[in-house]
RNA sequence: GGUGGGGUGUCUGAGUGGCCGAAAGAACUGGUCUUGAAAACCAGCGUACGUGAGUACCCAGGGUUCGAAUCCCUGCCCCACCGCCA
């Protein structure tokens, strides 16, 4: 969520900042709005005011000895006022600051100055690329093919179980990729110092509200069915950045932020993205996540996106597998983000390099929405932090990159070095 | 699932119809004292909206009342015990 202030003050420059995310801002009618809850509210008030005093005359009344009926009497003028029009103005006042609460839910995330312009995608600007793909002299194999003629990948085994966009790993292929979710995990723990933590997969709307899934995209969402409003998590950000909703962290715990890191399945609905990426392990409905989440002050939020994305691309590194790193444009910039990092793996079945990352700073956004706050020492009041967060990797899709970058000319699949010691002696699939 | 007890400010915790935005303590901030620190003492110290007067907020939503943190209803959550189950 905006700070509502910095639109009624600037709209005109908001509304032109918010452009650059392709997003229209109304600003006719967000301050009709606006100026409609505030003349509800000083209505509504200023009859609350009345009744507050005249409530106090009676109690005063009463407590000198005069009975009740008569203390009311004294009041009857406004008593009869109140009656009559108190509850009609207060339910104008909350409609209006309901329909302004509205609007403000679904207003994204003013892009930083950082982002450039552009439409889509096709306008991420490259900002450096790692690796070379590696020559292939035989014919390349995409990661279906490989998978399915080597056993341990099955697709239509899931369908059977499930349905289209699943997948049934076993063996070898099981185990690979559980030794990546071990692999990064390890590194983000021990090399760059976060810490591990387990949270529900399912977590309330509440939560959704607070990282911005809600109440804008949920149809890109797994509603479970039952009284309560419960979610399958899309990523492990919703329920780790949650941890700091409607709290406010004393500035001696907070000095250096928070930093998690969150091994979880991820569910998807994929509702809009029929056509896309049907084949392989691309684009699922579950796939696991290794989640990187940094609750910071906002002094140092700028720093902390930056190095949480070196902290990602330290796993493809390690894995030495090619990729190159883009800053989204304007009009790829999710809702709740400010800027974004994207890594994109080379994928040899593809002849694309393809997201397994994405490292976001949401600067006050997310913690507005979810009144997460630290105690500045330098102000001793609350205010409001900054959250982070990225993949530190998509276990699924860098279990595509392994196999695809790692293929040999016989059909099977090199371990990569860093993932010997979780192997158990496998070095080649 | 059953029974009982609870949910109050950053924290602990008092408050059972008007004197309560709310005692007290802790923490925090400033000051006095001290070579410095600790201790002690003094003062300050919630949030949102509103130019302001003011209004709202004591888990959430309803209700009773001229008036609700306080009474009633519903829901959620926590604690204890019992039952059931991994």
């Amino acid at each position: 969520m905006l700070d509502i202030k910095l639109i009624r003050q600037n709209p005109d420059l908001v509304a032109e900042q918010l452009q650059k995310k392709k997003f229209t801002l109304n600003t006719a009618e967000f301050l009709t709005l606006d100026a409609a809850r505030k003349q509800a509210e000083a209505d509504s008030q200023s009859l609350q005011a009345e009744r507050k005093q005249a409530s106090k005359k009676i109690g005063e009344l009463v407590k000198q000895g005069t009975p009740v009926e008569e203390a009311k009497k004294t009041v009857n003028e406004t008593l009869a006022k109140i009656e009559t029009q108190l509850e009609a103005l207060k339910q104008k006042a909350q409609q209006a600051s309901d329909a302004l609460h509205n609007l403000m839910m679904e207003i994204p995330n003013i892009p930083d100055d950082d982002v450039p312009a552009g439409d889509d995608e096709n306008a991420n600007k490259e900002i450096l690329s790692w690796g070379k793909p590696k020559k292939i002299d035989f014919e390349v194999r995409d990661h279906v093919d490989i998978g399915t003629e080597l056993g341990g990948l099955d697709f239509d085994l899931a369908s059977k179980l499930t349905g289209s966009r699943f997948a049934v790993m076993s063996g070898g292929m099981a185990r690979l990729h559980r030794a990546l979710t071990q692999f990064m995990l390890n590194t983000h723990i021990v090399d760059h110092g976060y810490s591990e933590i387990h949270v529900p997969f399912i977590v309330n709307a509440e939560s959704l509200r607070g990282t911005g899934q809600l109440p804008k995209f949920a149809d890109d969402l797994f509603k479970l069915e039952g009284e309560q409003n419960y979610y399958l998590i899309p990523t492990a950000e919703v329920p780790v950045t949650n941890i700091a909703r409607d709290r406010i962290f004393e500035a001696k715990e907070f000095a250096d932020g928070l930093h998690f890191v969150c091994h979880t399945p991820c569910f998807r609905s994929e509702a809009g993205s029929y056509g896309r990426d049907t084949r392989g392990m691309i684009r699922q409905h579950q796939f696991e996540k290794v989640e990187l989440v940094k609750m910071v002050r906002p002094d140092q939020s700028s720093d902390e996106l930056e190095k949480l994305t070196l902290h990602a691309e330290a796993i493809l590194q390690q894995l030495e597998l090619p990729y190159r790193k883009v800053i989204l444009c304007g009009g790829d910039l999710g809702f709740s983000a400010l800027k974004t990092y994207d890594l994109e793996v080379w994928l040899p079945g593809q002849q694309k390099y393809r997201e397994i990352s994405s490292c976001s700073n949401m600067g006050d956004f997310q913690a507005r929405r979810m009144m997460a706050r630290w105690r500045n020492p330098e102000t001793n009041k609350p205010e409001l932090l900054h959250t982070i967060n990225g993949s530190g990797l998509a276990v699924g899709r860098t279990l595509v990159a392994v196999l695809e970058n790692y293929q040999t000319a016989d059909g099977r699949v090199e371990v990569p070095e860093v993932l010997k010691p979780y192997m158990g002696g496998i070095s080649v699939l």
